[in-house]
DNA sequence: TTCCGAACTGAAGGATCGTTCAGATATATT
DNA sequence: AATATATCTGAACGATCCTTCAGTTCGGAA
């Protein structure tokens, strides 16, 4: 049994790293396989060897780097956030403060442009945090994306938070939501971007807002 | 929140009505088994004779039920979101005008009563959709509880909205992203009802606050 | 060129899984 | 009580599935 939100258990680790440049681009196509095959066969489906097929290379190439099928998930998950992550932590590099509605406005923007940078790989991923059994978010992965988004919050100029930890939580959580519901299945659905910009673009502004227009001025407060 | 799509596949129908006592207990224990199973062994181990074997029948008479285990999880989707429809419907009964921001509240107080009352279920539920391969949530249950939130909406008497139903998708959206990541999937952690509940109901009354602020007046417009 | 470790192969093993169906049992009807 | 219908049983079958490993090929350092 793992412990909720602890560090990436043995596991799900990942078996070996390249050394020679071939196994990195081995490494890629596997990940870049098993979207494919998620977005064309469905969860019940996606199996090492399919994956490997795709991938071009064999099922005991995929075993080595990857100690197990859920171990490959993981890693498509792990990368996905890291790379939202990143686009997070670019947002703003200069110290200016700013106001909270432009600063939401960016965060929803780099939220949206991430997802739609790569639409098939979003939708496919929504489908595989159900397959990794007792599946939590690790913390240290979280938390990067928590601290990017809390590290934008402090920019703001006009507003403070009472609790910004549960304004990160809340807004990502929303967003995720709305992104979720607006990439649904690629097959048949068409996404409309800019609806899916200006809402996250509203809800962002509209919460962020509100959530720190309900600061409490007491000082020291549990 | 998916993507309506089309009716129910012929795939994904139950197989028989119950027409005497019994068999109508035999589907309820099928369904709550099937949520225990989730929640105990995972997606990848939910398994027809698991899911028989807890509840207390054999693998032939789940099969009476339902054509095949795709179609079960189905059933419990689709029973999940009648129920949520049916809380929509019960809200504010009269016909009398009220502020978008009272009607906000009970939006976001009516979803978390329904995700709270069963969090195992609610947590179970959330692993299901992507095991169902190309999963869109049909037309018409979509529907059904886009219209009761359409029927709240318009009872707002300070306010009107562009697109309403733009609106709804955006909210239950929304709440569905919080609530799914209040579960448990997004970090590690206990479910604290309250902050689920304020956080909803600050989100739902500060996003519908803000769409309904941003109506434009033009007439015909697709 | 030689050589060694890194990277790759893919048939085979062992374990489930989804689904069926012929027969048994329970309930309702006459 | 006898008959008809509804419901349930569970062993068995074919189809995959995940994973391993002995052997082969490739890349680069010497």
């Amino acid at each position: 049994m793992e412990k909720p939100g602890s560090a990436v258990p043995q596991r799900l680790k990942v078996r070996k790293t390249p050394v020679q440049t071939r196994s990195g681009a081995t490494v890629e196509a596997i990940h870049e396989a098993a979207i494919q095959v998620l977005l064309a066969e469905g969860l019940t489906r996606l199996t090492t060897t399919r994956v490997a097929e795709r991938a071009g290379v064999s099922v005991g190439t995929l075993y080595q780097y990857f100690p197990n099928k859920e171990a490959l998930l993981f890693a498509l998950l792990q990368r996905h956030f890291e790379e939202l992550a990143s686009a997070m932590e670019g947002i703003g590099p200069d110290d200016a403060k700013q106001p909270l509605s432009i600063l939401a406005e960016q965060i929803a923007d780099t939220y949206v442009s991430v997802k739609i940078a790569r639409p098939d790989a979003t939708a496919a991923l929504y489908r595989v945090a159900g397959a990794i059994d007792q599946f939590r978010l690790p913390a240290e992965i979280y938390k990067r994306l928590e601290g990017s988004v809390l590290r934008i919050l402090e920019k703001a100029g006009d507003a403070s938070f009472n609790s910004p930890e549960q304004a990160a939580f809340t807004l990502l959580s929303a967003l995720a939501g709305l992104s979720r519901g607006s990439f649904g299945n690629l097959t048949a659905g068409t996404i409309d971007p800019d609806r899916f910009r200006s809402e996250a673009r509203m809800i962002a502004t509209a919460y962020l807002t509100a959530a720190a227009q309900t600061k409490t001025k007491t000082v020291g407060d549990a």
